[in-house]
DNA sequence: AGCGCTACCGTTAGCGCTAACAACACCGCG
DNA sequence: CGCGGTGTTGTTAGCGCTAACGGTAGCGCT
């Protein structure tokens, strides 16, 4: 960019010091209702901006907040980012938003750029790091909330999901609905809130006396492609299977897909149960049964739960827990929906 | 944060210069490999980062972008956003990423910041500001790149895609399998990419000798309500089309939607056109006719060229245009697929 | 007059880094 | 021995802003 107008341009051209028009750009009150016209009036002519960079050097603060996630085209992610971002910029604060392509070296990399960057405090959405290496950053950078993800060490600094809950409310409802062979697509192995979801699922099946099978488990990318070919392994390796619980809905679109391929009518032959509710999940045919997370909450809360601790925990700094509701849509249907069919 | 270690404790601590230190970390070479290694183990041990804020401030660049699109939560500016931080990112570049929220007040603000955050270069998608205003932001701020929009002042700084060729394109389609009498769900009135579409729309029209009609085009929001609502009044309006070119796939969804209520077949009674290729339009049922743009192409190209200027336009620099191609699915299908229902 | 008070504005120093130059040692060379 | 060169390190002076304190003028008051 061209050189830029600097604080003491506008100094000199109004004819005060530095020191005064810093304090009129920052609504300081100690100045005068005539010098402030004047210094408004010269910052208007000249087209001044403040340069961020000078200003967080000495302040010591940017007003900025990071925010990591795995893929922001990823359509649960750009929820949480909007949420973030929602609330950051009513409280004033930037956000700094950075990819890592579900790639570990990257989130690391990109870790180390935000501590660069000086950045007020950090939201890491569903971490791919390892437990050690994320411990160890959020060692040193205290002001760091984190999304889906919870250290043993510390479960303080965490926005979660209730998702073993969720895997239980979405298999009772298969339970509930007669099925007792019930699949479950389960995501990437790293993934923490597989597991998760993996507990609540098996918890469901063994208080309802089901016995579960460890082979109708199955992992899979998290994406369209990967539900299609990953349902299409498991129905043809176990065909009593009749209903899926899948990782997200990505996935379930996917064994969607792939029960056509297969010539299976949904829910008929079989039902499917995704995850997330997002958008695409009610404009599929048939429309998506699904637990439905609040993204753009999750992204807020941890915002909040993230400035709560840089005031110094005033009020507030509890870890927060959201539930998964189930929608019920025509791919597993209720009861009463499935009677009148 | 808690206070940070500096270059200045580093240096002390490894009984050389913090000018030394500088150079280590930059990588400059001239500075004994003996002094080098004994930095290097202290930076290690002390844990060092440098301040990208006062290395900003001394050196006057960030090495940082601004990226301006009106929602991450719509696929397609998501994957802009994609193939923009791809390319920025591999040319040591970071991404400041901001929303609009499809409004012009909060794009202003957005862009005061990054001017005060002082970014590099900028690239500004979709902007929903008057012309005046975005041109004299782009005569103030050098080093900017437009997407999916161009000044009458300048049309250097933008990369666009041929609209106006791909609602000829969607249209010509459409024409071609029978149609005469085809809607035209438009999208927001303000939107410079509808209004290329519909002149694309209108050309086709006029070539085939197809009187057309002003009242068969109808604005929407750019969403699946916006689309949905519209295609309800539209069709209720004018019964006599049997056709829609929609404004983007998510309109063309809406209107799928509105069909199926309205108990209307597609294609047989209306044929449906898209626009994009999200990823969505392939999933939906019936799946839609669309026209493809490279999303993340346009992102990456538009960080090529403001880099190409940022370097002092040592080659290329050269506006982009890049051309929609048309993806043939079940809701508006060709000549032969026609034939074979 | 002299006191303290308030309102306003300026001065100084420094945030953490680097550009530019200076300095120094050490080498080979005539 | 003195010269210029090379390789390595240090010094100085900012980058553009603000925190902290200092100073001054004008006021009312005793």
């Amino acid at each position: 960019m061209p050189d830029r107008v600097t604080i003491a341009d506008v100094a000199r051209e109004a004819g005060v010091s530095s020191m005064t028009v810093s304090r009129v750009i920052n609504n300081k009150d100690d100045v005068s209702p005539t010098t402030r016209q004047r210094v408004l009036a010269v910052v208007e002519r000249l087209g001044y901006r403040p340069s961020g960079i000078a200003r967080s050097l000495a302040t010591r603060r940017t007003r900025t907040l990071g925010l990591i996630v795995p893929d922001v085209a990823n359509p649960f992610f750009s929820d949480v980012v909007r949420g973030v971002e929602h609330v950051a910029y009513a409280q004033g604060y930037h956000v700094f938003l950075c990819n890592t392509g579900e790639n570990p070296e990257r989130e690391l990399a990109v870790l180390q750029s935000l501590e660069e960057k000086r950045v007020d405090g950090l939201v890491i959405c569903s971490s791919r790091l390892e437990e050690a290496e994320l411990q160890a950053f959020v060692e040193r950078n205290r002001f760091t909330v984190l999304v889906n993800r919870r250290l043993a060490s510390d479960r303080r600094h965490s926005v979660m999901v209730d998702d073993e809950g969720g895997g239980r409310l979405a298999t009772q409802h298969l339970l509930a609905t007669g099925h007792q062979a019930i699949g479950f697509l389960s995501g990437p192995p790293a993934s923490h809130s597989g597991k998760s979801r993996a507990r609540g699922y098996y918890t469901a099946l063994e208080t309802a006396g089901i016995p579960s099978n460890p082979s109708w488990r199955h992992p899979c990318a998290p994406d369209v492609q990967g539900g299609q070919a990953a349902t299409r392994e498991l129905l043809s390796a176990h065909p009593e299977l009749t209903a899926l619980f899948c990782y997200n809905d990505l996935v379930a679109v996917g064994a969607l897909q792939a029960c056509a391929d297969l010539g299976l009518d949904v829910p008929r032959d079989v039902a499917i149960v995704g995850y997330d509710d997002i958008p695409l999940s009610a404009l599929v045919t048939p429309p998506l049964t699904t637990c439905r997370v609040a993204r753009d909450e999750l992204g807020g809360r941890a915002v909040q739960l993230l400035l709560e601790n840089i005031d110094g925990c005033q009020s507030g700094c509890e870890p927060v827990l959201l539930q998964p509701a189930l929608i019920i849509r025509a791919s597993a249907p209720g009861r009463a929906q499935e009677e009148s069919q």
